[in-house]
DNA sequence: GGTATGCGTGAGAGCGCTCTCCCAATCCTG
DNA sequence: CAGGATTGGGAGAGCGCTCTCACGCATACC
């Protein structure tokens, strides 16, 4: 179990060093006879080259950070799995590891260290506050740094996002097609973009929509939702802005005797697990989440390949997935 | 905008490297004075350790990799996040960094070379394959490796479980004490340790019940559900392995006219997210996801720092979270 | 035949760090 | 107070790799 090193697949393939690393790096200009040596060589001697040596010269760590919210932020929230597995399928292929950071006290700091440092190429931030200076000055000093979703405030900051607002109006559409009179929306948080933005597409299509405001989660569907049908009744189609409140919204409807959809027509935001775990299955609007992360990563390897590139955000385009809520 | 190495510190406090180092790395035996003109030299300089160097000469890499199964059968998982989130919690305080690895064709061979060229201390495997050959070959090679759940055969391999046993006949408790008298259960796959074992759990506290079997997937849930029903229609109480075939299962008996609790207790396992988005809520048996990731990656960390150290196992014990479903 | 051009190869200088020596200074002990 | 033991600090050798540079050997041109 000893170590092989380049230079003893040099040696063994009776060629220098330097040779052998261009053979590695697969580097054009090497005899086709040499070459073939060397890959003998690799393979006999088992040989596996040393990240770090490389990484040491290189400046490159061949890795790149997810930040991500913490636990109870992120907790039922569908989306990880699907961003790991979109970031993974573009950035394995190239030997890149991706390292995961939640975020807690001090993570946004050592996130910056990794970077500066050279241990870090580069970092995706998930769900990050509105509030947060880490983008801002990621972008400062020049460190390739790529956001889900559009910043708050317009800023010179690659992002990756689905058309919110596109999305919400297809909600809204959806809702008058299935010829509901009195329509409401349940909002997400209004000092989010993707809160603001589905809110704004959805009321650009029901402008005499009844809005109550929650902020994503399941607890904040319940008590909208309660607050709703004691305001207005009659209501007979809802937008909920993610089907996590949508999920704790609809027995809510249930247990005050209307039907979903009879009586209450329902679409949902994201497609989420929660789309299937609810009862009947949500009508919701798709954003492609393992594309958008794989986009994601894309854009960040472009950056860290050409770091005074310009910001670029790329917007994909939502879908309606019909299925039994409306 | 320039890289700060240990050498400009030195000679700015005006000392030797091997001084700033030692004070970098905490070794004892260093004069206050010097000690302290390191430190203000490390804050003025802003100086960050180069990890790349460091873990050339210690031949550590400071990182650790958790192997995931593929996003198919992460999918609808609620464990990930929890599980990122008890690990980070040990790792992160050490700066050691967490790579994520889905598997896909070829991800156990890239972790095995990463593992083996010293790019990462160690791995934690989740829901491994039990047919996977890696963790034999991990603990043949005597690499520092941590299973999530205990191997399928009995092998010298490190694990952290639940006590699966004890969950399942505290579900089968709880049946008994609500007077259910005809008790059914819906397994989880035979293949794996977890389905065998919350079987086993459960029949020794209910032996005569009704044995229905699922994979632990939400459509396995309802399939056999519909199959139990129509087998035994008297059913009025059901241990389901996972709160996931829980969750499609509760529909079915919905469906059928069958109250839950009142005409079907249901207990569920896991107590994922999916307990909280069934109607109603889930009884349900929990483990302590969090504390026992956190607990694979100390365990984790003792292996590396200790490569000759015996395998041990470590098993928590499950709690019954009662709620309105039995 | 001599100079120019090119391409493939090897020599060797680091990348920034840790850690093992070794030396100097201080301490204890008889 | 001499001798050994102990301690703190510096010099310097590498860890394994990439990459620049210079050199040798063809081929091409005048």
């Amino acid at each position: 179990m000893k170590r092989v090193t380049l230079e003893e697949v040099a040696r063994v393939a009776g060629v220098s060093r330097a040779t052998a690393s261009r053979v590695v790096n697969g580097a054009s200009s090497v005899d086709e006879s040499l070459r073939h040596a060397v890959q003998k060589a690799i393979s006999s001697t088992g040989y596996l080259p040393n990240i770090a040596a490389r990484s040491l010269v290189t400046r490159r760590a061949a890795a790149i950070g997810l930040l991500l919210p913490d636990e109870r932020r992120m907790d039922g929230d569908p989306h990880l799995a699907s961003v790991v597995s979109g970031v993974t399928r573009v950035v394995r292929p190239l030997g890149i590891h991706l390292v995961l950071m939640m975020t807690g006290p001090g993570t946004r700091a050592q996130a910056m260290s990794d970077l500066r440092c050279g241990r870090l190429d580069g970092v995706i931030l998930v769900h990050t506050d509105p509030a947060d200076p880490v983008p801002g000055e990621l972008i400062a000093a020049g460190l390739p740094v790529v956001l889900a979703g559009r910043p708050l405030k317009p800023m010179p900051i690659t992002y990756v996002d689905v058309n919110q607002t596109a999305g919400a109006a297809m909600a809204g559409r959806r809702l008058k097609s299935l010829r509901c009179s009195r329509i409401a929306t349940i909002t997400g948080p209004q000092d989010t973009p993707a809160g603001q933005d589905r809110l704004a597409g959805f009321l650009a299509e029901v402008p005499d929509a009844v809005v109550v405001h929650g902020d994503f989660t399941r607890q904040s569907g319940i008590t909208a939702m309660q607050k709703l049908l004691r305001c207005c009744p009659d209501v007979d189609g809802v937008f909920i802005a993610s089907d996590l409140m949508a999920n704790g919204a609809i027995p809510v409807l249930h247990r005050n005797g209307r039907k979903v959809p009879d009586d209450v027509a329902v679409v949902g935001f994201d497609d989420s697990s929660a789309a299937l775990t609810s009862e009947p299955e949500l009508t919701t609007v798709r954003q492609p989440i393992t594309d958008m992360a794989a986009e994601m990563a894309r854009q960040l390897l472009r950056q860290i390949a050409e770091p005074r590139s310009p910001a670029t955000s790329v917007v994909f385009e939502p879908t309606l997935v019909v299925r039994d809520s409306g």
